[in-house]
DNA sequence: GATGAGAATGAAAACCATTCTCGTATTCGC
DNA sequence: GCGAATACGAGAATGGTTTTCATTCTCATC
C-alpha cells in the first residue's frame, strides 16, 4: 500500500508522502505515515536521508550498502554502488583509536537536465 | 566572544552553547546564539553536523576540506584529513551525467575510551 | 556633549516537523 | 459471533528553530 506510493523516483518527506496519498483519495492519517516510515526504516526497507536540517527524507532503496548522489537543483537521487571505503576509513579511524561501525557519504551535484536548463 | 566558547572539544547544539554562555554569566539570548551560529556556518567558520534527526550540532573546525569521525557513545569528534575521494566520486557521478559540487562523509564508531568502558 | 539612523539584541510568540494520546474501527483467535 | 488485541486517525502536545518587535548599542555627525 505505502510501498506502491513510496515508489517515488526521488526522496520525499513524510508530509509529502502523506499529501500524495490524500490527494490520491486514500484517507490515511499523518501519524500512520510516520509510523509506517519509521517501521520500514528500522527494517532497512527505506533509507532515511537527513540532508536538510529539520526534516527527514525517505527513499525506497536497494538492499546492499550504498550511497546517494543528489541533484541540488531538482532533488533527483541516484544510488551509487561499489563503495570500497571501509578499509580506508577503518585504517584512518584506527589511527585515532576508533572502531568504525558505520559511515555515510552524500554527494551533491547537478544532474544533466539541470545543467542544460 | 562566541568563538571563545565554541572552543568546545566536540560538537554542540545551539542550545548547549547557549546554556554554557548563560552559566558562565554572559547574558546572551538564544536568538542571538542561533543567529550567530547561522552566520558563522554560512561563512564556513563552523561546521554544521546533522547526524541527529531534529537538531543541528556545530563545531569549530579547521579550514580545509575534511570529514568527521564521531563516537556514537560519547559524542567525541575527530577531524579526518587527507580526503582523496574527489576523483573517484566525480568519475562515478559522471556515469550518471552529474557534475559534483560537494560531498560529505560521516564516520560513526566507538572511541578508545568508550570501548574500554 | 547631544542626536538620530541603522544595526544588534533578547524576550516572547510563531512555526513546523515529529511524536503522543486516546477514542474508535478493524482484525484475529476461537 | 464475541472479546482481546491491534491498527488507525484526529487532534493535542512537544521541542528545536525562526520571526517579531520593542529596546539598546554604535558611531558618525552636528
Ligand atoms: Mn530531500
Ligand atoms: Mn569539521
Ligand atoms: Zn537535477
Ligand atoms: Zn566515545
Amino acid at each position: 500500500m505505502l510501498n506502491a506510493l513510496t515508489a517515488e523516483p526521488n526522496d520525499a518527506t513524510a508530509q509529502e508522502i502523506h499529501g500524495r496519498l490524500v490527494a490520491r483519495g486514500d484517507a490515511v492519517g499523518l501519524a500512520t505515515v510516520y509510523r509506517t516510515l519509521a517501521l520500514l526504516s528500522r527494517h532497512g526497507v527505506v533509507d532515511a536521508l537527513m540532508h536538510h536540517a529539520g526534516e527527514v527524507c525517505y527513499r525506497l532503496c536497494s538492499e546492499g550498502h550504498h550511497h546517494h548522489l543528489v541533484c541540488g537543483a531538482c532533488h533527483r537521487v541516484v544510488e551509487l554502488g561499489d563503495c570500497d571505503l571501509d578499509g580506508w576509513l577503518s585504517g584512518l579511524a584506527a589511527e585515532h583509536g576508533f572502531t568504525v561501525s558505520a559511515h555515510t557519504v552524500e554527494v551533491t551535484g547537478t544532474c544533466a537536465d539541470c545543467l542544460a536548463a
